[in-house]
DNA sequence: CTGAAAGCGCTTACAG
DNA sequence: CTGAAAGCGCTTACAG
């Protein structure tokens, strides 16, 4: 319609220059009261917006960040661990004056998505997934964007790339969650893991494995359940459990994973923590809908976010990350899907 | 470090003019095929990335939307009922190449935050939250933008704004699940309801109030329950208890309050269906890691949010609004939180 | 305390 | 098939 107004119509009906206008807006140089508060009347009065991009193209910074997710499901904010770090990275960089700019891709469109073609923020945060190989090389895909980005639940900071790795000590949540099942008395284990690799999945395995091993028990057998969504878990549990001798206990990839696990079991007959222990990883809201309230790791998921976000931040100004790998701990939180070591 | 590649770089290297370029890259004009090959050789090498900023400076317009949540709770995506919008919403903008800026604020921060200064998204998708007052208010605060915006779950179109409105049948929705209940032989109802008066949850409780009248029913009963998190509604619901006799069904403003109240019920002794019924509302996954599954009613969410994207690019590109008013259906899923009707 | 001018990196009629 | 020039709306030294 009529065409917005912009930093000259205000200063022509003020009766100044175009840049005796940007001062009062950005508080810089000297401006007269006077004609300070007659230029803040004209720009209410016309309603005036400074334009974003043209400010964007004359100091080429963006003051934007994104947030990008390669997952295949398309459902991709359904997971509370990963909206929990949206959240607490959107918190932030609004508290700020940051945007967030939010993508979940699938891994097979990672090329063509926009975000790789242009540049419109000024520092990246990802999700990734799929196995080592696949990682390696978003995560140089990344690198082309030459901006500096934060990977969230990576294990491994890549090298020489402008970059760092936040995530929680999900390997040592899986320690916990063995040691605390083995001094129930649990001695045969199942872990329950989507076909998607996570990282963050990997490590809690490798942290209850390694405890176990140091126990002397046998290893953990791994339950694949392809897309970790409650119905394929709670399948494939069934059907592990029907071909396989029931386990001392299932660790859960994740609470929802658990739970599923804790239905099938039910199902089967399978007293819950009696016959068979259960926990989960997350601890977000869900955990307490069941019965019983589920034995699992409370995740430090927002404080994640925010961290990704200031550490962003502080780089864009500084020039360097200053610490490249960051751990948060988390803590293990008993219910009553196991039983209280003896 | 060093200065970002521009397209006059790959202008000088590959011999031609920066027009050539910008066709080459735009698919506009006649390019030789040799000359395109050529450029597109140099823009590999170079590894240059057109500057979005630029372009949309040059072409006002941003291929942006912006997503703003209006809550009081910083966890604004904690709420399965959003993130399925933001999701449906994002997959839909990534698909057709715009942008999404995602923001979350409290109303208390409404005005001092950057997206009411400045202009950074095309339109705007907004999920308000508070008494109809500050929604108006909102609506007018949004108005000035001077951009189009769809409003969710919002349940009266804004006269004279460019604006829309998308929501599911939530007045439906509330008359099904209270005619289920009549059927089941219910005659006293209590609601839980949050403090926060979301457009959606007062839709549910009016459809299910008009029934449950016009069956000769004493009206519904409400119970307020504070920020709607699960320690509160619990405890409220508890309290109400203690304090009332119970009534023959708990109407839950969603689910997570209905799962909630059920679990209050058992501690009470209650068995559910038999001596209480309980209904949810949304039927995201969680309704069913709850033992007796919920009865509840499967939301349109994600569809919503897909919706939302594609009423404001269309009119983004045609200019105005073809529809003010969208309603989705939805779906009344029947659980063994209730009685089958007699 | 205020202004004229240059320039950020693109794209678009308009010529040739 | 290709190019020179103007301009999108800001901000920033530099003068006065």
């Amino acid at each position: 319609m009529d065409k917005p107004v912009t930093i000259k119509d205000v200063a022509r009906e003020a009766g100044v220059s175009a840049m005796t206008v940007s001062n009062v807006l950005n508080g810089r140089g000297r401006v007269s009261d006077v004609t300070a508060r007659r230029i803040r009347k004209v720009i209410e009065k016309l309603g005036y917006r400074p334009s974003v991009a043209a400010r964007r193209l004359r100091l080429s910074q963006q003051w934007t960040i994104g947030m990008l997710i390669v997952v295949e499901d398309p459902d991709f904010l359904s997971d509370p661990f990963i909206t929990a770090q949206v959240t607490g990275l959107t918190n932030y960089l609004t508290a700020n004056s940051y945007s967030l700019i939010l993508r979940g891709i699938k891994p097979s469109d990672f090329r063509t998505t926009g975000l790789f073609q242009d540049i419109e923020a000024d520092g990246m945060v990802a999700i990734l997934s799929g196995d080592q190989d696949q990682r390696n090389w978003f995560v140089r895909e990344l690198a082309t964007l030459r901006a500096p980005f934060v990977l969230l639940q990576e294990q491994r900071v890549p090298p020489d790339t402008d970059c760092a790795i936040i995530r929680q000590d999900d390997m040592d949540g899986g320690r916990q969650v063995a040691r605390h099942l083995l001094a129930s008395g649990a001695r045969k284990f199942w872990m329950l893991l989507p076909q998607t690799e996570w990282a963050a999945m990997r490590a809690r395995k490798e942290g209850a494995s390694q405890v176990i091993r140091e126990a002397g028990a046998p290893d953990i057998e791994v339950i694949s359940c392809g897309d970790e969504s409650y119905d394929v878990t709670y399948r494939e549990t069934l059907k592990a459990l029907d071909r396989l001798t029931p386990p001392d206990a299932i660790i859960g990839g994740n609470d929802q994973m658990a739970i599923a696990a804790m239905k099938a079991c039910a199902a089967k007959g399978l007293r819950i923590p009696d016959e068979i222990q259960i926990t989960g990883f997350n601890a977000f809201d869900i955990w307490r809908y069941v019965d019983p309230v589920l034995t699992t790791v409370r995740s430090a998921a927002h404080a994640i976010g925010e961290r990704a976000a200031s550490e962003l931040i502080a780089r864009l100004q500084s020039g360097a990350f200053t610490e490249t790998e960051i751990v948060l701990p988390i803590e293990f939180q008993p219910g009553r899907s196991t039983r209280s070591p003896s």
